[in-house]
DNA sequence: CCCTTTTGTTTACATCTGTAATCAAATTAT
DNA sequence: ATAATTTGATTACAGATGTAAACAAAAGGG
């Protein structure tokens, strides 16, 4: 039972990414962050960070009169499982058919081109090792 | 103010999925179809019809007794939709960085990397000519 | 030491989702 | 024509989510 079968709602992807960015934060400095980044209240913040805390998202450490919190998930970690869903339910669990569909529409930059192919040729070479 | 920005639960891509492999259905067929694949009561397949109508996502055709109906939207059209925003959140809206992260955990299958290469290389032709 | 500000915690509440039960009108069977 | 079944529509209800006000304890300023 680790907590690793966590997924975040939109709103707390907002908060992991202040605290991926850095941490760890007190609930002043997430609660400004925030304020900025999305025009929330100081309320909406911490309770958001309640619930998170809850379900083992982040830890918040008590100690001399501020919380301070970290997050509990690294976000690769969670990218992961997200992409699983994601591709499970939209694209039946294929990412070629993911790029295939993607690309249709959007054509990619040069630059995202040839990180592909890097990507592809790495493999290939950890394939072949 | 057309029709596109229509986003769908879990549960109403399942509804969907059957729409999308034939169409039209009637409610019967559906409620049918759907008690098979997921379990559900034939209320909630309703439910979901309901919500789904007023929201746009399919038409039901009430003609002869029976309602029948259609989806309103295509399944590549809010892939693409469900892809941007994903993509959005979780990868920063870069395709590159989603196919990294995945293969660095799931190394891919031959045939998925064969179709890769082709999909690069296709657009390459596109783009040249 | 009191008053003000900051903080942490509780409570609130509307909307969305999943999942149905119920009810009433229409259809079918006897 | 009447009873049984099917069907469409309405209502229900708990849990998740977004968004925040209220309250109380703690800390800081004078």
């Amino acid at each position: 039972m680790d907590g690793k079968n966590i997924s975040l709602t939109p709103a707390e992807w907002s908060v992991m990414e202040c605290l991926w960015e850095r941490s760890p934060m007190t609930g002043r400095e997430l609660t400004d962050a925030l304020r900025e980044r999305c025009g929330w209240s100081r309320s909406t913040t911490l309770t958001l960070l309640g619930r998170m805390e809850a379900k083992g998202a982040v830890a918040g450490d008590m100690s001399g009169g501020k919380k301070s919190f970290r997050p509990l998930v690294g976000r690769d970690e969670i990218a992961m499982k997200e992409t699983e869903d994601f591709l499970g339910r939209v694209y039946n669990g294929s990412l070629s058919l993911l790029v295939s569909s993607f690309t249709q529409k959007q054509p990619l930059s040069k630059k995202e081109i040839d990180e592909l192919y890097d990507i592809l040729k790495k493999m290939e070479e950890d394939r072949d090792a």
